[in-house]
RNA sequence: GGGCACUUAGCUCAGUGGGAGAGCGCGUCGCUUACACCGACGAUGUCGGGGGUUCAAAUCCCUCAGUGCCCACCA
């Protein structure tokens, strides 16, 4: 008898031991046998660029509390686990630890070395995160880790462009995007924020020619004038209707350009009522200049200096530009004052450098109509949602996803980095056309007996080729851009390779949009499209077709809202398109996790908390228990954090002032010694010990995983002479019915939340059963029972088995108490049950999921002994 | 500007048409052989303001105010 069970749960012992235990009996591995059904998870991959957050501990324990109740309830579980190579993030972070380091540019590594970096990191940190996950307890099946750059991920990468790039869903396209001049590279909307910062606001005037009039316009940039290929009115406003069709010049680079008509970017109520119009540097001028034909001039370099289209001001950085721009006006007359004026402007989320809206070739993908009458993407994403296939959790979300695909914008995919999936295309490098015709002729020949070369390889099954001969977005560029880009499935052929250099083709630089890949990764991870070769391609003959298919479409998405337009409406696409079903069938949408003053945790803001911190102060069932516990329908939940004084253990909370880093030193209130508050200091300091970070709401369940251990210790103190035998419910006392009435309905409660997905209701059930009515009076009436020897046998036997129930229903949030009392107990009673006893399961993770019949239910008998309770009190 | 939510005890949150609740914190008492990470008892709220529907509203509707998040825009 077990009776040296201390009086307090120790989760650390607990952790390291039944992880081992668990991983060394394979409980987490899934194979294919259609004899069993199956239930699969893919795990949004977390990002190799750091370390987890509280989101990830949030998001991995809901998917791991679900994967554990399907496993006991007999399915085929796979959760499948991974990471995710976050091109811009990860080459962002280790560009900057060059820089700081070494002082150099990825330039002076040049692109093999940086990229040889980025995957030395990505290696390290990838391994870091997995074990983080492994640490939370994830019962993922580990054997089949991926990481979006694996081979198998990168296949399926290169076969998607390449029939998306054949059925025309990929083209590439001349196009204001975001650039980073910092990193040099487009960054997508969502990698940037906004920040109101104080700016001017500058009014100046351009003559009008053959008149003495001026138009007077304003601009937050004027550096931008450099570039202007037009002044725009309004239409109706009577004050410039005569000068339409008319030309100003622009004094600075001596250029003459028209003022034109166009209500859509005037409002004739603002500013001076006419608008300066610089198509390649502004979206709205864009959309304008596309309107009335305008010419496109662009004036930056890649690093955001001006280019040779800025006259004399070639060479200088845009803000210097502006500077000298400025005054020079202002010499000329033409400068009419300036104000200042609070400016929202655009950064990037990678380097924190301001974003210049940029005119640059990319590669989109089509969300929107199609001239040949295939289904648009758009299309396709928005009918599985609105025919049921994909269901939303809350349904809320819903609307949120097919706000966004109404909208129909297409999909910048190309990336200009050095790491991540590089774009299987060659293109010729004669962008602009040929001085003579001759010489256009003589390529075209030698091109054809390419394409002629091409087409016999991949008649023999060498090569998959496509070519494009559009540029759809520009027709007029058809005119200057060579007319094809090859795209060639089969990118590492090494002959197919030389052929095209041996005609001066090369290889896209560019690299693919780090969701590109996560787009893919229910079906590449799991198989997809297999080991195909071109003449052997994907499909149900593919054997490994039939092993993805077996788990795929996979039952749940568990996820954050930031990213449904990101992340979930893509995977819904390329399912769809590559395997014809289909991702997932539910999507469960979480709520964030927000700090004490409702603002969303950042390492910036140095207001988060580690899990890894909540696990060393509370243990990994605290964690999860607290994690499942807030996960209510709403949006958000508050975690006031505080800091864990080094010295004594009081809580200091955090508070604003100690923000961004700003409090290097805090005095504890109780101790009265200094530390260093928590969060992600460069290094240790030496004379200040720094705060562990911790959050009261996490005492819940530490103190829970503790009542039920005690619990357990009270039964087990109290099992001498035990033996199995049969319930028979009719002949038991009030009080044993009442609580198997109370445990039948209590598991009912806890399968249906736990359908739903109602996870914050599946911890309080748990919760105030286990606590407020088995341990505060099923088992305090019980220990009059137990000292009588008549009693004792059928106390002992329901003690037991409602105890083994709870140990179920408590296993797949708290999986580490529940498997340390589940085996404690197979020691002291290992056949139990209800109503019957059978031999224990080896571990709780594969014991069967309650279930018990609705006739131990007596609503009534319920609520009476309730009443009763409360008269008591 | 558009959208989605939120506002209930000091704090964090449940409750969505008929008794205002939980955990933490607070007060008093208690080492009664499972548990002080505990137990017993207790205090604390015109359920954001206003209006309406209803026999009945924290709960449904309208409106105002505040907060958070997402999207768009800001010559």
């Amino acid at each position: 008898m077990p009776t040296d069970l201390p009086k307090q749960y120790d989760p650390r012992e607990a952790q390291q031991r039944w992880l081992t235990f668990w991983d060394e009996r394979g409980y987490f591995h899934s194979r294919p046998d259609e004899s069993r059904e199956p239930f699969c998870i893919v795990i949004p991959p977390p990002n190799v660029t750091g370390a987890l957050h509280m989101g990830h501990a949030l998001n991995n324990t809901l998917q791991d509390v679900l994967v554990r109740w399907r496993r006991m309830q007999g399915y085929n579980t796979l959760w499948m686990p991974g990471t995710d190579h976050a091109a811009i993030a990860t080459q962002a972070v280790v560009e900057k630890r060059v820089r700081e380091e070494e002082g150099k540019t990825r330039h002076d590594l040049g692109r093999e070395e940086l990229v040889r970096r980025i995957w030395r990191w990505t290696d390290q940190y990838g391994a870091h995160i997995l074990n983080q996950l492994k640490q939370l307890g994830a019962s993922c099946d580990w054997s089949r880790t991926r990481f979006t750059l694996d081979p198998v991920c990168a296949r399926a990468v290169r076969q998607t462009f390449f029939n998306m790039f054949r059925d025309g869903y990929i083209y590439r396209g001349k196009r204001l995007v975001n650039w980073d001049t910092q990193l040099q590279t487009s960054v997508a909307d969502d990698e940037t924020y906004s920040e109101t910062i104080k700016g001017g606001f500058w009014t100046f005037k351009y003559p009008v020619k053959g008149t003495n009039e001026f138009v007077r316009f304003s601009t937050t940039r004027p550096e931008t004038m450099l570039g202007d290929t037009a002044v725009a009115v309004h239409p109706n406003d009577e004050r410039y209707r005569h000068l339409i069709g008319m030309m100003v010049t622009i004094p600075l680079v001596g250029r003459d350009i028209p003022i034109i008509a166009d209500g859509l970017l005037v409002d004739p109520a603002l500013g001076t009522g006419c608008v300066k119009v610089t198509p390649a540097h502004d979206p709205n001028d864009y959309a304008c200049g596309q309107r009335h034909r305008l010419p496109m001039i662009n004036l930056l370099n890649p690093d955001g200096t001006i280019n040779e289209n800025g006259g004399k001001y070639a060479g200088l950085d845009r803000y210097k530009a502006r500077e000298a721009v400025i005054e020079d006006m202002e010499a000329l007359g033409l400068f009419e004052g300036r104000e200042d004026r609070d400016i929202s402007l655009k950064y990037s989320d990678r380097s924190k450098t301001p974003i210049e809206p940029y005119l640059s070739d990319q590669w989109f993908v089509k969300m929107g109509d199609r001239e040949d009458g295939k289904p648009s993407f758009a299309q396709t994403a928005t009918d599985a949602v609105t025919s049921g296939k994909v269901k939303f959790f809350p349904e809320r979300y819903a609307k949120a996803y097919l706000d966004w695909l109404g909208e129909k914008r297409d999909w910048c995919i190309s990336r200009q980095l050095w790491y991540g999936h590089r774009i299987p295309v060659w293109t010729y490098p004669g962008m602009v056309g040929f001085d003579t015709p001759t010489e256009a002729i003589n390529h075209a020949k030698r091109l054809k007996a390419l394409e002629d070369c091409l087409r016999a390889w991949e008649t023999a099954g060498r090569v998959a080729i496509a070519l494009s001969e559009t540029d759809e977005q520009n027709p007029d560029l058809r005119r200057v851009t060579y007319p094809w880009y090859v795209c060639v499935l089969n990118a590492d052929d090494k002959e197919i390779v030389s052929a095209l250099e041996a005609e001066h083709f090369n290889q896209e630089p560019d690299v693919l949009d780090t969701w590109f890949s996560s787009a893919l990764w229910p079906h590449s991870t799991l198989g997809w499209p297999g080991p195909a070769l071109p003449d052997q391609p994907p499909g149900p003959q593919n054997p490994e077709w039939a092993q993805m298919r077996y788990h795929y479409p996979t039952n749940v998405l568990v996820t954050n809202r930031d990213i449904i337009s990101l992340w979930v409406v893509r995977m819904v696409i390329t399912g769809l398109y590559n395997v014809g079903e289909v991702p997932f069938h539910h999507v469960y949408i979480h709520p964030k996790i927000l700090d004490a003053f409702g603002e969303g945790m950042s390492k910036m803001k140095g207001n988060g908390v580690d899990p890894l911190d909540i696990i060393d102060l509370y243990g990994t069932d605290a964690l999860r228990f607290g994690m499942v516990h807030l996960s209510t329908e709403n949006q958000d939940s508050k975690l006031p954090v505080s800091n864990v004084c080094p010295h004594c253990g009081a809580q200091v909370a955090v508070k604003r002032e100690h923000m961004y880093m700003r409090t290097r030193k805090i005095t504890c209130p109780e101790c009265k010694k200094p530390f260093r508050p928590g969060g992600p200091w460069p290094k240790p300091d030496p004379d200040l010990p720094t705060a562990k970070q911790g959050s009261e709401r996490f005492e819940m369940g530490r103190n829970f995983a503790n009542k039920l251990w005690n619990a357990a210790r009270f039964l087990l103190l109290n099992l001498e002479a035990y033996t199995p035998g049969a319930l028979r419910i009719e002949e038991l006392p009030i009080e044993d019915r009442w609580i198997l009435s109370r445990l039948a309905t209590t598991t009912a409660a806890v399968t249906k939340s736990l359908e739903g997905y109602q996870f914050s209701e599946v911890a309080r059930t748990v919760y105030d059963f286990t606590w407020s009515e088995f341990c505060d009076w099923y088992v305090e009436m019980s220990k009059d029972r137990l000292r009588d020897a008549a009693s004792r046998p059928t106390a002992q036997r329901v003690l037991a088995g409602v105890l083994d129930t709870i140990l179920r229903l408590v296993h797949p949030v708290m999986p580490f108490v529940a498997e340390s009392i589940w085996q404690t107990l197979n020691e002291a009673a290992f056949e139990r049950g209800l109503p019957g006893p059978e031999p224990a399961s080896e571990s709780v993770v594969i014991a069967p999921w309650p279930q018990f019949p609705e006739s131990w239910r007596d609503a009534s008998m319920e609520q009476r002994i309730a009443r009763m309770q409360e008269l008591v009190r």
